[in-house]
DNA sequence: GCCTGTGAACGTCTTCACAGCT
DNA sequence: AGCTGTGAAGACGTTCACAGGC
C-alpha cells in the first residue's frame, strides 16, 4: 500500500472506516463485486466520494465492473494500517473499562488489550477478563516491556489529564479517550475521542428542531 | 432560545458539545468569566470559530469583556435542546448495554434510559440498575405509555437493523447505535453511530502514516 | 482598550462531468 | 456498454480583519 496524495482529508479516514463496515456485511451476505454506486447508497454517501476517498491510495477498482468485495477490504485496511495486531493498554478500570475489557471484539479487530490499570488499591490485584488491574505507576515498564502503542483512558474526567501524562511518558503514540474531558498531548500524539454525551447532544439537537440529515 | 439561522452545520453542533464540557471544567475550577481567545486554546480551535458557532444561535458575549461561563453553558445546552430531561430506552442487554444501563452519568445529563429491552429469553426478567429488562416485542407498548424519544442500540451488528425498526415502529425519532453495522431509517428519524473501531482506524492512521492534527 | 459579532476572503472538501480503460 | 479515476466547478466551512459596543 502506498499512499498517493500528501493530505488526506480527516473525513476520508472516517469514511474509509464506514466503507469497511458495510463491505463486511456485504461479505457476510455473499456480495463478491460491487459498483461505487450500490455501495455509496448503502454508506449513505456520494458515489464519486467513494471514488476519490480511495484514490488518495491507489487504484483498487476494475472499470467497467466495479470493486472485488473481499479484495477491497483488504486494500482499504491496509491502506489504514489496520492489517496488523496494535497492542493496548487501558486506563481506569470502571464500569466502562470493565466494559471495553471483556468486549471480545477489541481482540478480534486486532486492537488487544495487554494491560489494565488503575491508582484505586481496592481494584489493584483483580482479575478482569484474564488479566490483573496493576498500579498506574508502573504504566511505563509495562508498556515499555511489552511494546504498546495506543492507550485507552476510561477514568473520570478529572483523572483524565494525568493518565494521558503517564501515557505520553510511556511513550505511546495514540490515545482512545473515553472520558468526557479534553486532554493536552505533545504534536507527535494522536488523540481520538469517543463521547457519548456529544453524540446524545447531537441527537438532542436534530429532534428539537428538526434538523435531520 | 432562537435559532438565527437557517442551516448550521454539523460541525458546529460537534464543537458547541465541546464547549460545554470545557466551559463545564472551567466553571468546577472556579472561572467566572472567558474569552473567546483562551476558551479557543482549550477546545483546540479557532477563536473566531467559536464566535461564528455561537453566533448561529444569539449574541451570549459582552463586548469588552468576554463570556459569563454560567450562562454561556445555559445558553448552549438551551440551544442543543439538552436543557431538559430526555427519556431513553436500550434495546441489547450485552457487556456493554449493561454498562450503560450502570453508567450514572446518563441521568446526571438528562438522559434518562427507562426501559431495557432484549430478545433472549435468558435475560427477560433480568434486574440491571433498578430496571427489568422486557423482551423487545413488548416496545412499542412501553414507548407509547412512557413518552420516550430516544432508543439506544446496543445489539451485535447482525441485530442492529431490526432493533431499528422497531424504535421507528414505536414513533421514535432519534437513535444512538451502538451496534457496528449501517441502519436505514425514515428522513424524519435521525441517528448517531459510536463506534469504538472507527476511532481506532483513525489512531492506527494517525500512528501509522505520522499524520497528526 | 478590549473583546465580541460579522461581512468578505480564503481554503478545503464535495460533486459534477467526462475521459480512459476493460 | 459499463464503471472507474480525475480535473474542473461548485458548495461549504473556516479564518481574517475590522466595525460596533461595552
Amino acid at each position: 500500500m502506498s499512499v498517493k496524495s500528501e493530505h488526506i482529508p480527516r473525513a476520508t479516514i472516517q469514511r474509509l472506516a464506514v466503507y469497511v463496515q458495510v463491505l463486511e456485511s456485504l461479505q457476510r451476505d455473499g456480495t463478491e463485486v460491487i459498483s461505487s454506486e450500490p455501495l455509496a447508497k448503502a454508506c449513505n454517501v456520494n458515489a464519486s466520494q467513494i471514488r476519490k476517498d480511495l484514490a488518495y491510495f491507489g487504484e483498487f477498482g476494475v472499470r467497467g465492473v466495479g470493486y472485488y468485495v473481499k479484495n477491497l477490504i483488504e486494500s482499504i485496511t491496509s491502506a489504514l494500517g489496520v492489517d496488523r495486531e496494535w497492542k493496548t493498554v487501558l486506563i481506569g478500570v470502571g464500569n466502562l473499562g470493565r466494559a471495553l475489557l471483556n468486549h471480545k471484539e477489541f481482540k478480534l479487530r486486532g486492537f488487544h488489550i495487554v494491560g489494565a490499570f488503575d491508582c484505586d488499591p481496592f481494584k489493584i490485584g483483580e482479575e478482569i477478563s484474564g488479566l490483573e488491574v496493576v498500579c498506574t505507576k508502573r504504566l511505563k515498564e509495562r508498556v515499555g516491556d511489552l511494546g504498546v502503542e495506543i492507550g485507552i483512558i476510561t477514568t473520570p474526567p478529572e483523572r483524565a489529564q494525568r493518565a494521558a501524562n503517564h501515557l505520553i511518558e510511556a511513550g505511546i503514540k495514540g490515545i482512545l479517550n473515553y472520558a468526557p474531558a479534553r486532554i493536552t498531548v505533545p504534536d507527535d500524539v494522536s488523540v481520538e475521542y469517543v463521547d457519548f454525551f456529544h453524540h446524545l447532544y447531537a441527537l438532542s439537537f436534530n429532534i428539537t428542531f428538526n434538523k435531520n440529515k
